[in-house]
DNA sequence: AATTTATGACTGACTGGTCGGTCGGTGAAC
DNA sequence: GTTCACCGACCGACCAGTCAGTCATAAATT
């Protein structure tokens, strides 16, 4: 009984990560569902017997890609001690460093931010990006906040708001990696968590 | 003749307006050349005297996009004067003050992206967002090159990185803002930039 | 143990509908 | 009478989703 459970799950993913190699190459609009049947080793019809619809196949991918991102991202900070500064540069690294493991998959989240907009898929992608913005964004604003308490970052900054606009900047700048292979988004974070970082420090005069 | 000439080019804009506003409302795999035609109040086939495809038409609409954000964006800081912090300040401000005007287009920029990694369409789109990233860290890089020229920057820091990445959170900042409707993003990018600023500048303690 | 029956995972040929692009025709302008 | 911008009915390719049937395994019956 748990057996078959965990067959049917099995198979449930393995046709993700066939689906997901597949709208990683052809895009949402360009992949046909009997290609991903073949890169699955399976029959077309298998695939409806585990999803619905080509959409939900494709939100499955979603949020199974969301799930190993956010694992990858997190598992570098979780335990770290350390003060806020130092932790924020370790969050830095890991996550810029991800990038040749991620570069590849980086088209599924462009596919992801288009369905996003697209008329029928809008509503369940946006509440889901939403979600996910806000647990990043969390994630590093109480990252800062714990700075403030601790005395390392100033105290009149919006942990909030310093959180959205350095979430976005990873984002920001994979995109541009993306865009230009000659561009170092590792390189050119570190430098401007540099200048971030030095912002956020209470002033000597202020001491 | 050249009255003929600019009839033709009229045309031609009046169908890539309309093209724009149904690719905004359906994606581009959801809008019907149909659509468009209707749109524009005009027959299907005329558009292919126009356009070679459904997929020139598209980029059409990407280049005259382009331009018509990039003109808006530079108008403000073009012919202002002031230190570099104070044209940072005032290049922010007029990016994100337009996003109550671009909100509804924003789809079409994710559209964008998606074709950028499209196989089809990849080269022709990547190729051009290349350019226009290079466009935009060259404006903001050069606008931090004087300030540090000027003595109000700190020398040892990399212009090309911190421009990359304040570029990247601009687009970032409406990202998210599209995401959630409760997020100002010029509120965010104004405290931010603050951070950045302070961090830009050169400390009392090594006046 | 042998045989029958039931179950359900799996399959891929088929269908109904969709849509990009074409082409022969129309009418206005000159 | 010639040109040409314009048109929309039409065509053929394409593809998501279906469904009738296969097969392997499990359960029931003898």
């Amino acid at each position: 009984m748990a057996d078959l459970r965990n067959q049917r799950t099995a198979k449930r993913n393995q046709i993700i990560e066939a689906a997901a190699r597949v709208f990683a190459r052809k895009g949402y609009a360009g992949a046909v569902v009997a290609d991903i049947a073949v890169e699955a080793c399976i029959g077309k019809g298998t695939i409806y017997e585990y999803f619905n619809s080509k959409e939900d196949l494709f939100f499955a991918v979603f949020e199974w890609f969301q799930k190993k991102t956010e694992e990858a991202a997190t598992v570098g900070i979780a335990y770290l001690g350390g003060r806020a500064p130092d932790r924020l540069g370790v969050l830095n690294e890991s996550l810029m460093g991800l990038w040749d493991q991620i570069k590849d998959a980086f088209v599924l989240t462009m596919e992801f931010w288009a369905a996003s907009s697209s008329a029928i898929m809008r509503d369940r992608f946006k509440a889901a990006f939403k979600q996910l913005y806000d647990n990043y964004r969390g994630l590093v604003s109480s990252l800062i906040r714990d700075g403030i308490n601790s005395g390392d970052f100033r105290a009149d900054i919006h942990p909030e708001a310093i959180a959205a606009a350095l979430v976005g900047t990873w984002d920001a700048l994979f995109l541009q990696a993306w865009f230009d292979d000659n561009f170092d988004p590792a390189a050119t974070a570190r430098e401007f968590l540099d200048t971030v970082l030095r912002g956020l420090r209470i002033a000597d005069s202020e001491k």
